[in-house]
DNA sequence: GATAGAAGTAAGACCGGTCTGTCTCGGTTG
DNA sequence: CAACCGAGACAGACCGGTCTTACTTCTATC
C-alpha cells in the first residue's frame, strides 16, 4: 500500500477541489482520480461537506506548519515578514495558484457550519502569527499584526482575481513599512 | 409595467447570487423571485453565464458610481479615504454582507472568461478610485494607491469569512496611517 | 380610430445530463 | 471467515436549456 486511503481521497480531492472549485468537481472525479471505489469513500468520508472540511483541514496544518517554522527559525521579526510575504510571492507566481483556499471554499459553502469553522479558525491562527512575531519585536502592537494580516489577506485576494503575483511584493513593501513606523514609534511598555 | 423586464430579472438574480452564492441558485429559483418565465429570461440572457456577468456588471457600475461620488465631492483626500473605508463598515455591519460580489464570483466561475474579465475591470478600477485621490494630495505616490487598495480588499476578504466588520475599522486606521506617511515622506517632482 | 398581425409573455412540459448518496456483487487480503 | 475493497448499477433530485401553448400587448397600416 503506497499510501493510507483517506489520505489518498484527500490527496485527489483536494487538488481537484482548490484547481476546478468545490461544487465543480464531482463525488465521481475524485474517485476516478484517486482510484478509489465511491463506497470506500463514503466509508471514510461520511459526505462530501465532510471531505470538503478535511480537505480544509488538511491544508489548514500545512499552512500553519509552514509558517511556524518561520517563527521558530531565530531570525528577526522584520525578516520574518519579509520572508512569510515572499514565500507567499513564490506560491502566486504560478499559473495554478488561485487565493486563499479559505475564502474559495467560504465563496461557495457560506452556508456550511463545518466549513466556515475551519476557514476562520485559520483566518485567526494566521493573525496569531503575525501577533507572535509583533510581540517578539518588543513592540506589542496589537494593532501592528491586524494590519499585517490584512495586507496579507489583501494580497491574496488580489491575486486571486487579478493573477499579477507583483501585487504579493507590494504587500511586502507595505507590511514592511508598517513594520517600520510600528517599531518606531512603539509606546514604552 | 413596474420594471423593465430585464432589470426585473437582474434585481432577483442579483440578491439570490449574492445571497447564497451563485451555483446554489438555480434558474428556476431566479424566475420565480422574478415573477418572471423561463422563456423570457432566455430572451434576455442567452445563458446563466451571461446572466452572471450582467449581475456582476450591474454591482460593478453601483459601487465605481459611488466611490466616484466621493472623489467629486470636493473633500480633502485624507477624508475621502476614511469615508470610503467607513462606508464599507457600514456595509459590512449587517448580517447580510458576504464580502465582495466579484471575488466570491471568481471563485466560483474562474474558467469563466466573460465573468472573470467584469471582475478584473471591478478591481482595476478601484485602484484607480485610490490613485486618483493620492494624486489630489499632490503626492504622486502611486504606491501609497496599491496600498489602500490592498487594504480595502483584505478588509473586504478578512470580513467574509470572519464576520467581524471591526476589521474593516482596523484597515481604516492602517490606510490613513499610510496617507500620512505617504503625504509626509513625499518626493518633490 | 379600428383592426390585423407581429412580438412579447406566463406557465410549464420536457430533454439529456449531472449531482450526492445507497446498495449489490464479487474479489482480495489478512 | 471477516473486513475491506473496486466496479458500477441505481435512486431521487436538480441542473441548464429548449420548446409548446395560450394569452396579452403593442404597432403599423388602412
Amino acid at each position: 500500500m503506497r499510501e493510507a486511503i483517506p489520505d489518498q481521497i484527500l490527496t485527489a480531492a483536494g487538488a481537484l477541489f482548490y484547481r476546478e472549485g468545490i461544487r465543480a468537481v464531482g463525488i465521481d472525479r475524485i474517485i476516478e482520480e484517486a482510484n478509489v471505489a465511491k463506497a470506500t469513500l463514503y466509508r471514510h468520508f461520511p459526505s462530501k461537506d465532510h471531505l470538503v472540511a478535511a480537505y480544509l483541514q488538511a491544508r489548514h496544518d500545512r499552512v500553519i506548519r509552514s509558517l511556524e517554522e518561520v517563527i521558530e527559525a531565530e531570525i528577526a521579526p522584520r525578516d520574518a515578514i519579509k520572508l512569510i510575504f515572499e514565500r507567499l510571492h513564490e506560491k502566486a507566481d504560478s499559473p495554478e495558484f488561485r487565493g486563499c483556499a479559505f475564502a474559495l471554499a467560504v465563496a461557495e459553502h457560506g452556508d456550511s457550519e463545518r466549513v466556515v469553522s475551519v476557514a476562520r479558525t485559520h483566518k485567526t491562527m494566521v493573525r496569531n502569527i503575525f501577533s507572535a512575531i509583533m510581540s517578539k519585536a518588543d513592540s506589542g502592537s496589537q494593532q501592528a499584526s491586524a494590519h499585517l494580516s490584512l495586507l496579507y489577506e489583501g494580497a491574496l485576494a488580489i491575486v486571486a482575481v487579478g493573477r499579477d503575483p507583483s501585487a504579493v511584493l507590494i504587500a511586502r513593501d507595505c507590511a514592511l513599512s508598517v513594520f517600520d513606523t510600528a517599531v518606531f514609534t512603539k509606546q514604552p511598555s
